[in-house]
DNA sequence: CACTGTGAATTGGTTCACAGCC
DNA sequence: GGCTGTGAACCAATTCACAGTG
């Protein structure tokens, strides 16, 4: 097959491959199936198989794919062999909990700078970095080549800072605000809303049956 | 059509219509067509519609549909009409950041018991509520008639509690340890993982062209 | 005339099943 | 014999398009 336009659900998928391939190579195996892959993660085993095909053929038939080898290659796929500095917007409980949160900067995520509009908050500093006003932003990112933003922020604050943070590089957002925000074609959202998620859970708990 | 198994996506995008209904009900919109309804969330009128289909014909052809009525029935068909007890495992940054969050409380899901693993922590109290060692769990919850619990912990003890929650009586799991949870049928997990979602998004960072 | 509700058409995604290789 | 890679078959979801209604 290989690279014709890859499907979003391939992409996320891809990113939960990852993390099973490492979780393997710390335990010292060297291959693994797609069999195994896919018990690890909840996924058929011709799903994986067709998911990689779209990248290459990484396998070896008889054997299954060596965990170091397309550990490797799904790091390139993805575009983490490299840094990425990102901006994190609202310094309220969330933000400061997420600026705490060492999974970031240990996958490569590091936050570079800090954003918000409360004056008693910017000037102040956040584990080392200074708070700067949102009306800094496109002074601030285009220079640290920031192109990932964290929002944490209240929800009719949210498209505002969104649009300039598109305007200062910003291409990628993670929107921990209740809002569906508008972007251009070229920039990619992820909402991360755990009242969503909860709501469509309660549905499938008011429908038990036993 | 009214009714038949409703897929996942759909009971999804009705918790958005949910918010979007209440922004408009907020706002005094006492009507709305699907074509409104689509442009605040990005989707398409037909989707809209068809997804509502599914539950009913709440709609008035040549006019749309009655802001305050479709959001009563939308609320019961998720089970919002009621308050949900809910559980909080892990007490770190991230769980006590959930806690203080207060948008679990407005809409109705309340955390009315909190358990962590670490001596220094069991007993002591959080936001009014004392934190019992997880191996109370069993004790607790089915009393307390508790059926969703949220996950902020490592992801070593993750599955051992999940586990632990189910044979209580949960049923539903807003996990943010960045693991893939084994629960039976009848369970429901929903993941929230920031750094699956950013990396999923670098995949298209490093290849944007121009 | 504007807008819903819905079959039909289409597009997209997943699973099957097997040829080919180790 | 075990396992990959992939076309073909299948199933699911989205969009189209229009009849029907206030």
């Amino acid at each position: 097959m290989v690279q014709r336009v890859v499907p979003d659900v391939v992409v996320r998928r891809l990113t939960q491959y990852y993390y099973a391939l490492r979780h393997c190579q710390e335990r010292g195996v060297e291959v693994v199936s797609s069999q195994r892959l896919g018990e690890m993660l909840n996924v058929t085993a011709a799903q994986i198989r067709k998911d990689l095909s779209f990248f290459g053929g990484f396998g070896k038939q008889g054997i299954g794919y060596h965990v170091g080898s397309l550990l490797e290659h799904v790091q390139r796929i993805l575009g983490l062999q490299q840094e990425w500095p990102v901006a994190l917007v609202g310094l309220g409980n969330l933000g400061r909990a997420l600026l705490q949160y060492p999974g970031f900067a240990q996958e490569g995520f590091q936050i570079v700078a800090l954003f918000d509009t409360d004056p008693r908050k910017v000037g102040t500093t956040a584990g080392q970095l200074v708070i700067r006003d949102n009306n800094e932003i496109a002074q601030v990112l285009p220079a640290a080549g920031v192109r990932i933003a964290i929002l944490a922020l209240p929800p009719d604050e949210a498209q505002e800072v969104a649009d300039r943070l598109i305007q200062a590089g910003v291409r990628a957002l993670l929107n921990y605000a209740p809002i569906t925000l508008k972007v251009p074609a070229g920039v990619w959202v992820r909402q991360m809303d755990p009242l969503l998620a909860l709501q469509s859970m309660t549905y499938y708990l008011v429908r038990v049956t036993g």
